[in-house]
DNA sequence: TCTGGGGTCCTAGGACCC
DNA sequence: TCTGGGGTCCTAGGACCC
């Protein structure tokens, strides 16, 4: 049988009440699945012949591997790729050459020059996801969905011990998809999330909350779920470098430098407290598509191409929210420039819209509010404050910014 | 020719209402 | 003449995550 370890700091809760909620919760037992290297194992699976060598899986207008005369695939190289793609992901080979997630593919070229290149075909990721959701579900009833390569499951009310319970769930996702996961079991998300990376791929890491000072505490602070390169770089400056580090700051000083609610927050992770619950269904928020341009466009120049791009964003959107029987009533316009920054400009309508003109017509409400101070990199359309249900369909004549821009002076590098 | 695309959550100020 | 708060909505920006 399970036993449960309480945290050393308890003496500082007074109240009985206190003590009980922190037992309930410390008593939790829940996992964190995550996917080994995900796209690229699926593409493994279709391409096995490249299991072993540097594959990096990114980029636009990649061509899919083609199958010579001798039946063999023939792939893009990494060091003849040229544009502005960024590394979806890569496999562990070419992880050792230095290649990973969200570096530019030209970049990545110099490091590896002859590592394969595979265009992403998130049509086959889902595929995958959905079988090994589906297997997990199998032995598991409550998940939490956090995208396409990973969940958090609530082993708490299943009555087995923890380690062949792990392994069950871990055969099921391999024999649904031939592919391995790793996965971390604690009594919270935030530590079994650090776990399932510590063993990767193919591993399995239980942590009691008295492990805390051994396995959590020597980790960076960028191993908490939470804690990105700004607020990394924030406390590196502070001397605050490992988990352990944060723990033994004082809460105060954590809340003067970093606000009150993240300070109070830091705090409570380095020492292992998080109570969230398991979110198992979640309403989208937000649906947008958004677009980087080959080349910077000029406001005015540009404006033909401008023109068909926001129309297409708009109606990409559109039917994004048609699909999924959506209407918004906040309708947002992003604009990256070349030099890198970017604003945003909502707008609120009376009444929820879908169509593709209403997008365009809100739109040009916010395309008029920037200030086009230089060449444009990016442009994007998000759509807001959704609801389930239509509102009345008010009928205006289109408007046509970018025609209306062109007349405009503008100071524009 | 470094740096994608899809999201969530938080903060902060101003408008507006009671 | 000057003096309140609280609540909600809207907008803009930023950090962070997959």
């Amino acid at each position: 049988m399970r036993r449960y370890t309480l945290p050393v700091s308890l003496d500082r809760f007074e109240t009985k009440l206190l003590k009980d909620l922190l037992v309930a919760i410390t008593a939790r037992r829940i996992a964190h699945l995550d996917m080994d290297a995900f796209f690229a194992s699926v593409e493994l699976l279709r391409y096995p012949q490249l299991k072993g060598k540097p594959v990096v899986v990114g980029g636009r207008r990649v061509p899919a591997p083609q199958l010579n005369a001798e039946g063999e695939y023939i792939c893009g190289r990494l060091g003849d790729y040229v544009g502005r793609g960024v590394v979806t992901t890569s496999t562990y080979e070419a992880r050792a050459l230095g290649v990973f997630s969200g570096m530019g593919l030209m970049q990545s070229a110099r490091l590896a020059p002859d590592a394969l290149l595979l265009p992403a075909d998130f049509e086959a990721y889902k595929h995958h996801s959905r079988l090994f959701k589906q297997a997990v579900a199998t032995v598991v009833n409550v998940i939490e969905d956090r995208g396409i390569d990973e969940i958090y499951l609530d082993l708490t009310d299943i009555d087995e011990d923890t380690e062949p319970l792990a392994q069950r769930i871990k055969a099921a996702v391999r024999d649904a998809t031939g592919l391995s996961c790793s996965i971390g079991i604690s009594p919270n998300k935030l530590l079994s999330k650090i776990c399932s990376d510590l063993d990767k791929p193919d591993g399995l890491t239980i942590l009691q909350i008295g492990d805390l000072p051994d396995r959590i505490w020597p980790l960076p602070v960028s191993k908490v779920n939470g804690i990105g390169p700004k607020a990394t770089r924030k406390l590196e400056q502070l001397g605050i470098a490992t988990i352990g580090e944060l723990a033994q700051a004082s809460e105060q000083v954590l809340q003067q430098h970093f606000g009150t609610h993240y300070g109070q927050w830091l705090h409570q992770a380095a020492h292992g407290i998080d109570d969230r619950p398991l979110v198992i269904e979640r309403q989208p928020k937000s649906l947008s598509r958004e677009t980087t341009f080959e080349r910077n466009l000029h406001v005015r120049h540009d404006r033909a191409e401008l023109t068909r791009i926001t129309d297409s964003l708009c109606q990409r959107v559109s039917q994004d929210l048609a699909t999924k029987s959506f209407w918004c009533r906040t309708v947002g316009l992003k604009v990256k420039f070349a030099d890198f920054t970017v604003v945003t400009r909502d707008v609120s309508l009376p009444q929820p819209v879908q169509s593709a003109q209403a997008l365009r017509q809100a739109l040009s409400e916010c395309l008029k509010r920037v200030q086009w101070h230089d060449r444009i990199r990016l442009l994007g359309v998000r759509a807001s404050a959704l609801s389930d249900q239509p509102g009345v369909i008010q009928q205006n004549p289109q408007l046509g910014f970018w025609e209306a821009e062109s007349d405009r002076k503008l100071e524009t590098k």
